[in-house]
DNA sequence: CATCTTTGCTCAATCGATGAAGCAAGAATT
DNA sequence: AATTCTTGCTTCATCGATTGAGCAAAGATG
């Protein structure tokens, strides 16, 4: 994979010669502070001038490493899967942009390897700032960064060792829980106890959900049925496998779930398809995550959403104030209708 | 934004330093052709040993700048909404770390001005390679690369400068239409025009896809109805509208369509949901682009499914092999089954 | 007319990594 | 013992942009 042409680039210096003038006075020209430089309008439009005409770009890698800034903000996200991660790199790109932030974006697939690898690598470009979402482990992250003397946030889930913006998983789940044992209870008259599938159960969000779950149960004088209680892993196949086994448990499956992602929801959705255990009555489900066609699916299907804007403005608030105290910004989610 | 801490980052000539040799002699263990150099294996361990204690990262703008090649690997794509970007961009990035590239990607959100700024400033970066991905006027972005010496490789929307790899829309527009053609005429007896929405008449997708659309009329001897035609745009706020604006103009509904892609598919569900009109008995879908849970949605939707993986696989294909000439690429999509 | 200001530039050092060229010391060969 | 090779480094120029320092010419001031 080589360039097409040999062509060099043309650099300042090309544009210097063209232009019968230095290589410092068409560089103030170029990044726009000529006016400090007591350049005369005259020469800087005529250097900008040729600069379009002979397809000028600028050289980054000269400028950052001279800068002491880089202004390039990285940002390590798991997957590109869902709708939640989608709109938060989206968001991402766009506030960075309006900060004259060049972002750089990299996934990587829930695997604890590559997110310190993708770390180094940040690092090795010189980003400014790093936003860690979803990290397996934060704080490594966070250290990693720490050493270069670069900024971390973390994203969706929280670290010990900078400030942190996510959810509140606790408040959306609890009333999550809430409406799908109301949901349970209207229609069939009885009071009995959710299952709680996906997710892992040593990450903050899956056990702040798992808080909002039982405190939901245990407010509608509810015991928990800890054999319903599956946090397997957030991939499709393990909330499928998590599902097939309990059916194979027991008989007595629950009439309403609380299943923890969209990602997980496929899983369980596909089984509950396969397996027509529930052919004749769906069952009541509140989903931790919002996806526009699962919204669809039916009226059984309560959701939560994350608040994607509220949750990157606030990332960037930190940001731009420059705090690094590890705080936690909860930020609350919203519960979308039902239909 | 500034960085946490006044502290430099360690550089090579720190190491040397502590090490009691030259910076030259750091940069050739640290990159691995220490053997080359003949520098001793003793050295080359001592070295590597400090780095390793002093956390050094290489600074790659440095790096970049005194080597030719960059390494880096560029992408634009449009958006982060769906699960065919998504699992392009995965995709993209895997593909890329393998060759030990770094992958750089932004999103441009359909907009033109966005698609040329973004290239613009991974020229900057030094990408050794763009993919302009579902690119508006991907030949403006071949020309832009060109000027800097830059290879292209349009994917999803052919250009006419560059090597194309897409799916072959005609090929899966003319199976979909087909399929739910059939559908149609299987449920009610009778053959009758589908309607077409969604998209943009003016890029090459959609119009092989309403090619396809109509070959598959043409062959059951159905004429297609031209009031039934609306590439109104990809929003689902668009292919919305277009159905209320259809359901304003006649009250004969078409009881077949063709979405064309998963987000437009969202606004036509939007609409058949809200609108009522068909609330005794949905209409035989067909949508051109997948999703998991749109395949939940039930048995009257056929999709047909864009091979991401074969796909990238032939970006890659060409990008290894240094090819140029402004050939195209088709991969037939995977018609996926019903329910 | 002499001095001071302002204007409009140029010079040169610098950022960190790389690699061609070179050099000194020891080993091998004649 | 004299010469050639080999080993194991170091020196230095370079990539392109940035910026503090400096300088010549024009203009203003006394």
């Amino acid at each position: 994979m080589k360039r097409t042409s040999p062509q060099k680039r043309t650099t300042i210096y090309d544009l210097a010669e063209l232009a019968g003038t230095s290589a410092s006075a068409v560089s103030a020209v170029l990044n726009g502070n000529w006016k400090k430089r007591r350049i005369s309008a005259k020469l800087a439009e005529r250097i900008t001038k040729l600069a379009e005409e002979q397809g000028y770009a600028l050289n980054m890698q000269a400028s950052v490493l001279r800068r002491e800034r880089s202004k390039i903000i990285g940002m390590i996200v798991p997957k590109y899967d869902n709708r939640y991660f989608g709109s938060i790199v989206e968001q991402f790109e766009a506030l960075a942009r309006e900060r004259g932030l060049f972002p750089i974006v990299t996934c990587t697939r829930r695997d604890p390897a590559l997110e310190v690898e993708a770390a180094r690598a940040m690092l090795s470009y010189q980003v400014d700032c790093l936003i860690a979402t979803g990290a397996t482990d934060p704080d490594r992250i966070v250290d990693l960064c720490a050493a270069s003397g670069v900024r971390t946030v973390n994203l969706d889930l929280p670290g010990s060792r900078a400030p942190s913006v996510i959810s509140d998983n606790y408040g959306g789940a609890l009333e999550l829980t809430r409406r799908v044992l109301a949901n349970c209870e209207r229609e069939y008259g009885v009071k009995a106890p959710l299952l709680f599938v996906g997710g892992r159960g040593t990450d903050h969000n899956t056990m702040e959900r798992m808080r909002g779950f039982r405190d939901a149960h245990a407010e509608a004088g509810i015991p928990v049925d800890e054999t319903l209680v599956l946090p397997c892993g957030y991939a499709p196949e393990k909330a499928e496998q998590a599902m097939r086994q309990l059916a194979g448990r027991t008989h007595d499956l629950p009439r309403g779930m609380f299943v923890n992602s969209t990602i997980s929801l496929e899983g369980v959705m596909r089984w509950i398809r396969h397996s027509g255990h529930y052919a004749e009555r769906m069952p009541h489900l509140g989903c931790f995550d919002w996806d526009p066609f699962v919204a669809m699916l039916g009226d059984h299907i309560e959701m939560v959403r994350q608040d994607v804007p509220n949750m990157l403005q606030a990332v960037f608030a930190i940001i731009d104030s420059g705090a690094t105290e590890p705080t936690v910004v909860q930020v609350p989610p919203i519960m979308e209708k039902v239909g």
